[in-house]
This record gives structure tokens, C-alpha cells and sequence, in this order.
DNA sequence: CGATTCTTTGAAAACAGTCAATCTGTGTGG
DNA sequence: CCACACAGATTGACTGTTTTCAAAGAATCG
């Protein structure tokens, strides 16, 4: 189960034997049953967590109850709430499986302290975030340029590689449209 | 000009005269007339900006001819297009000046420079831009669960401070909606 | 004042949401 | 191994919201 963070590491930056026992020594290996939540509205969350194996989705309750998936992840990806970690808040996001998954945890100190001793390790992380930053910003784009078509075809096309693992009503919910309106979308570009 | 910079750093971190001083000698002063381009599509942006003077956007244009507004940036606000910056690509967006305005440049390398020579300059913009992060993925959030109308009214509550300084139009185009549009719902809300 | 830009209004069409019912595929217990 | 339950997806009829296009009304600037 670490082997496939140590792998992710190697591919991303150098590191040498204690540099990455040093990683290795703080990590908090987890599993997590379909439909666990990883995180709950109302906690605060207090780490850095990597998905080894499985798919997630982070989301919000809105007041009448409806689900918003804000994000979906699978294995090498990152996931959790910086909003909460760094103000130290009650998150508002939940977390939870949408498959039997495994992540790795970092609490914020031994995360922090990784980051200042191991510059490599630092420098990857702002890069993540810096280009996490860009994938947002495209997505907004698109949200407030694109029809629903065309950001359901989009969705497709850029995560193939998990969109069909993630039932279609959360789909929806991602594109910010309802599972009866994705579904008539899918039909009329079938009929094409 | 300079001022509105310096006293923006003194109120985010503690520099001594000749960190102040390094920062202040690679600066490029800039000022820009309402409707004048920052950055054009196409060109590949080479710069950190910080505007001391005036009111931007940032937008792309779709193959329409559509134009939609990404970001507004006031005093104070660092505008830019990172992802032209990081892959040193042609950009997709645009960032003209709303009003007459000023900016101060300062090139990737010397940015980097300051980066590396002074920690604290380097902590600042790394906290902005995972700031900036949870601001995206919260007008992500907006924009998949809220209506029209909430959205409009949490931008003239969240940005108050300049959105009287914005033509409702560009207003609309931020939301994702029409003018015609925000138009009615602003009748509507007046209207109660 | 006149020209330009921005906003509002109206009517019709396109699009998305709601609610309820049906269909499909999966998996579990008898 | 079958029947049934369940979750997810689809369909239909209806309602509500947003867009479109065109025209008229304000507001702003030189």
C-alpha cells in the first residue's frame, strides 16, 4: 500500500534513503469501506492525505439537502479540505469513498516538517497546488462559459480514465446539473 | 506608486532595508489606460503583477466571440496568467485595465530571485495562492449549487468594496449569465 | 448637445428542473 | 438457482428559468 505513494515520489522527485524514511516514518496508512467518510462536515481536518487505492469524492450539503461534489479523486491524487486545515474551522466538505479505498495520512506538523526538511518535497507540493490552482480556474471557466453538454463531454474526455467508475447521478452533481438532465443529455448525443 | 506596494508588504511581512530595497530595484512600473491590454491571447506571459492603481479583468473569449471574465483584480490584487507563465505557452485569457490603472511588474526571474532570497516574500505567495485556491474552489462550489440570483447577491456582498465600479454587464458575464438577465434579477430582488 | 455605451423591457423559444412512474442490472437470502 | 429487493438510470408530462432578438430608455463623456 505505500509502494504506490513511494512510487508516485519517485517519479516526482529525488530523494535519498533517509529522506525518504524520514517520509515513510510519519506516514498513517488507512483503509476506508465504500461509503466511509474520511471526513465530516462540522470536523476540523487536520491532515494531508494521498489516495493509494479506491475513488473519492469531496462535496457539500446545501440547506435543502442536496449534495455538490466539488472534486473526485482516485489513486495519486491528493485530497482533503485546505480550507478547514489551514483557518483550523469546522470544514464545511465531507469526504467520503466511492469505492473501497486506502489513503495515506500526514498530519499538518509532520507535513510541514517534511516540507522544511526536504526541499524537493516542498517545491512538489507547491507545484501541485500552484497547478491545482490552474485546474480550478479552467473549471470556472468552463462553468460559466460552456452548456451542460459541452461540459459533460468535456468531463469525459479529460477524466476517461475514472469518469466510468463514478456513478452518472455524480456526475451530475459535479457539473452542477440534475442525474434526469444528464441522462436526457446522454441520450441526445447517442441518437447522434 | 511604488508606495501602495511597499505599504501592501509591510502589512504582510517584516523586511529589512535591503530586502525592501532588492525588490524595489527590479520593479517595473506600469500604467495602463482604461481598455488598454495587460496581456493579449496569444502572447505568453512573462510576469507577476500587482496592481496599485485601478480596476482589471482577466477573461477569455470563446469561439463565439463571447467574452467571459474570469477575474476582476483591484488595488492591492496580484492578476497574471500562471499557467502561460509556467509552461511559457501562448495564453488563452486577456487582462485589460477596467479603469486607468497601475502595475507593478516584475519579471519571472527576478521574481524567482526575490523568492529565493528572501523566505518570508516566498511564504507570502504561497499563501496567497493556496488562498487563492480555496477561493476558486469555493466560486466552484457557488456555481454548481446556487441560483443565478444567490450567486449575484454573494458577489455584490462578498466584493462590495468594487462592484459598484463594474458595469453590471461584465458583472453578468463573472456569474455566467446574460445581462438581460441579471438585469430582471436585480428588477426582481427591488421589486421586494 | 449629440454620440456612444450601458441597461431595461417585451415576447417567444430553448433549456433545465420537478415529480412520479418505469426500467435495468446487481447482488443477496431463501 | 431463482426471486426479490435495491440502487441507479431513464422516460413522460409539466413547470419554471434563462436565452435570444429586437427595440426603447438611461447614463456618461467629449
Amino acid at each position: 500500500m505505500y509502494d504506490t505513494f513511494q512510487e508516485y515520489l519517485d517519479r516526482k522527485i529525488q530523494l535519498n534513503n533517509d529522506e525518504k524514511e524520514l517520509i515513510r516514518s510519519v506516514s498513517i496508512l488507512k483503509k476506508l469501506r465504500k461509503k466511509q467518510y474520511l471526513l465530516q462536515e462540522g470536523d476540523v481536518w487536520k491532515y494531508h492525505a494521498f489516495i493509494t487505492r479506491g475513488c473519492m469524492r469531496t462535496y457539500a450539503v446545501d440547506d435543502k439537502g442536496v449534495e455538490h461534489i466539488i472534486y473526485f479523486g482516485i489513486e495519486n491524487w491528493w485530497i482533503g479540505d485546505r480550507e478547514s486545515l489551514l483557518s483550523q474551522t469546522p470544514s464545511r466538505l465531507n469526504i467520503d469513498a466511492i469505492e473501497d479505498s486506502e489513503v495515506i495520512l500526514f498530519t499538518d506538523p509532520n507535513f510541514e516538517m517534511i516540507c522544511s526538511k526536504v526541499p524537493a518535497f516542498r517545491d512538489m507540493v507547491h507545484t501541485i497546488i500552484s497547478k491545482s490552482l490552474n485546474v480550478n480556474q479552467n473549471r470556472v471557466l468552463s462553468s460559466i462559459s460552456k452548456t451542460a453538454e459541452e461540459k459533460y463531454l468535456e468531463f469525459i474526455q479529460k477524466y476517461a480514465d475514472f469518469a466510468v467508475r463514478i456513478p452518472q447521478a455524480m456526475i451530475a452533481s459535479y457539473l452542477g446539473i440534475k442525474p434526469e438532465t444528464l441522462s436526457r443529455i446522454r441520450n441526445a448525443i447517442a441518437r447522434r
